[in-house]
Parts: C-alpha cells; sequence; structure tokens
DNA sequence: AGCGATCTTGACGCATGGTTCAAGTTCTAC
DNA sequence: GTAGAACTTGAACCATGCGTCAAGATCGCT
C-alpha cells in the first residue's frame, strides 16, 4: 500500500522532487513550453534526466499541473460563486480569467489547451468550460446577456484573450484588460 | 535616367522577375513569414540567388509589399470614405480591416508591423493608422462612440484582432468576425 | 569561338530545441 | 567492502530555418 512500484533510489527520489519544484517555478514564469534544458538547470541535472524520470515534457506538466493552476482556477470559481447577481457573476468571472490568463502564462497555456494529449491538462480546462457554460446560462436568464450567445462563444472568447495575452508580452496590463472590457460590453443585450 | 545601375544580364533580370511573383504568390498565401526557402521553390531558383538579389527577406519585401499589401488597404480607405454616417464609416472602416487580416496574412503581417525594420512595411502601416485616427475622431464627434478611446486603442484593438486571426488557422470566418463584432458594440457609448 | 565578367548553386555553419542512449557514476543490499 | 542494480550524464541524432561563399555555369561582347 505505501508503495507499488518497486521504490526509487534515495537520489532519484531527491532529482524527482527537486525536478518537480524547479518546473514549478519554471513554467509558473514561462509558461508550459518552456525549454526543458531551462528546466533541467534549475534543478540542477541534465535534460536526460527529466526525460528519465517523467518521460518527457507532457509527463513532467501531468506531474505539475494541478499544483501549478487548479488552485486558481477553482480559487476564481469560487470566489465568483459568492456573487448574487447572475450577469456581475458571469462578467466577473470573465474578468478574472482573462487577467489570469495575463497574470499565468501557464494558466493560460491551459485554458488554451497547448497540451492536448495531456489528460490533466484537458480535465482542468473541462472543468473551466463547464462553470463558464453555467454562469452564462444563468446570466442570460435574466435577459441582460446576449441570446445568441452559446457556451463555446464564451471559451473561444477564452481563447481570443488568452491568444493576445501570450503576446502581449511587454505591453501593459491595465491596456489589456480595458480593452477586454470593450469586449466584456458588446456581450450585453440591446441595440 | 534609363538605369542608373549597370543592368541586370538577361538571365538575372528574369530571375528577379521570377522571384518577385513568386514571392507575391507564397506571400499572399502564406505571410511575410514563409521560409525563402519556399518562394526560392516556387521561382525556380535557390535561396542563394534571392539573397543575392535582394539581399534578404527584408529586401524582398520591400520589392513587393507594395503590390501585395497596398492595393488592398486602400481600397478599404476609399470604399468606407464614401459611408455618409461617421458612426458606421468608422465601425466599417475596422470591419473591413478585421476582415482584410483574416483573409490576408500578408497585410495582417504588415498591420502587425512584423518587420519593423523595412520602412516599406512601416509606411503603409502608418497610412492606416492615420486614417483610423480621422476615422475615430469623426465617430466621436457624433457622441455615438466612447469618448475614452484613443487612437492608440484602436491600433491596439487591430494589433489584438491580428494577433488572433493569425492563430485562428483552421477556424471558421464567420465565427471570428462574430467576436470582432462584440468587441465593436462595446465601443459604442452608453449604459 | 572564346574570354572574362556576371550569375547561380548547394553544401556549409549557425542557432534553437526535442529526444535518445552508451558510458560512466553512485547507491545499497549483502 | 564490494558486486551489481539503479541512476545520471552529455554528446549525438533529429528537424527547422537563416545567412554565406567557393566553385562552377552562363551570358554577351569582341
Amino acid at each position: 500500500m505505501t508503495s507499488e512500484t518497486p521504490r526509487l533510489r534515495a537520489d532519484a527520489q531527491r532529482n524527482v522532487e527537486g525536478i518537480r519544484l524547479a518546473a514549478l517555478d519554471v513554467f509558473r514564469a514561462h509558461g508550459l513550453n518552456t525549454p526543458l534544458d531551462a528546466v533541467a538547470r534549475a534543478a540542477g541535472v541534465s535534460k536526460g534526466t527529466i526525460y528519465h524520470r517523467f518521460g518527457g515534457r507532457q509527463g513532467l506538466i501531468d506531474a505539475v499541473v494541478e499544483e501549478l493552476v487548479a488552485e486558481r482556477i477553482k480559487g476564481i470559481i469560487t470566489a465568483v460563486g459568492a456573487i448574487d447577481d447572475p450577469v456581475e457573476r458571469f462578467e466577473n468571472y470573465l474578468r478574472q480569467i482573462w487577467l489570469l490568463q495575463y497574470d499565468e502564462p501557464a494558466a493560460n497555456d491551459v485554458l488554451l489547451r497547448s497540451m492536448p494529449t495531456s489528460g490533466a491538462v484537458n480535465a482542468l480546462c473541462e472543468h473551466a468550460n463547464e462553470n463558464a457554460g453555467r454562469l452564462l446560462a444563468d446570466a442570460q436568464a435574466t435577459g441582460k446577456v446576449r441570446a445568441d450567445l452559446t457556451a463555446e462563444d464564451v471559451w473561444l472568447l477564452i481563447w481570443e484573450r488568452g491568444i493576445i495575452a501570450r503576446a502581449c508580452a511587454e505591453q501593459p496590463r491595465d491596456g489589456y484588460s480595458r480593452r477586454s472590457e470593450y469586449t466584456l460590453r458588446g456581450l450585453r443585450s440591446g441595440s
């Protein structure tokens, strides 16, 4: 029960942990596509070790993505869930997700499905999308949000903002979010 | 007066023309960052010849960009200039530019200033921006377009759509333009 | 026709980054 | 203490694409 696999040697175990920590740092700062060399260097091991222990980028991501972004996304879902007004709730959800995409390249990569073959990443992304779908329906029920908006539209709006956030690089955060706001206004009903 | 430089040999002249034509085709289809190998292959010459005749990507672009996109941009400016209502004029300008960005990767590259060191590209981009500034001012004078919108905002909105268009790849055109419309609505005054 | 100037070629070196694996190192059970 | 399994390394391979240049091909003038 304690450990199914034959147990790692002490040095290997140390390395696995070191690599995980390094990956958390490096991915957090530069996204899930950072060269594995960078992770290896940060962990003080060689590239080969990462391939050995995690099987490649995908495995490494699977091993850290939960700790890397799940908290953030769930935090937003929870925080926004406390808002009473459905329109406010929906709009704030988008605002926060969009800012998260700007602030955290790794979270952005998850929401953009950069690693479409990773189960862990997809699960997180699905989770976010389901929530968005619910919030959208509630908001539309008030009549204050355009009725022709679909759940897929919302996902694509998040995708679009993510693509922009990724390209933003050195552009100011408030400009980014001001322009996000224009899109948000366009989602409301009327004229 | 007929020709300052010592005149090219006939075969060289043929190649210059062939390369220009090939570049028009290839750039039109895949944007200004297409590997020069592709242009060379399309022209039936080798990479080296392009470097020889045009000095590299930049020179080649300078030699074709005018023919490649000036027409399109000027066409939009003219067409839109015929609209009476300033708001309509402004909004249609954005609509058309945004579609151009989706339809023509090369025009998109110009508007995104992909080649910041190319005078020819910059001139075209400037020209478009000046026009947008004028249209914005007129539209704002009616009070129907948000007063806090600046010319730089408009440029950045074009930049954002361009980044998205570039990433769109296999996404449907009408989804892209529907979402553009949301942003457009958000630019109007009110609420 | 032949010579020299002009022109083209394609293989080379550069850099990035993923992925593999033979060889060498370190651990640990005995 | 040591044998041998477990582990790590780093250089080698791949692929992409830019930019260069010595060698060879072609043109066109005489």
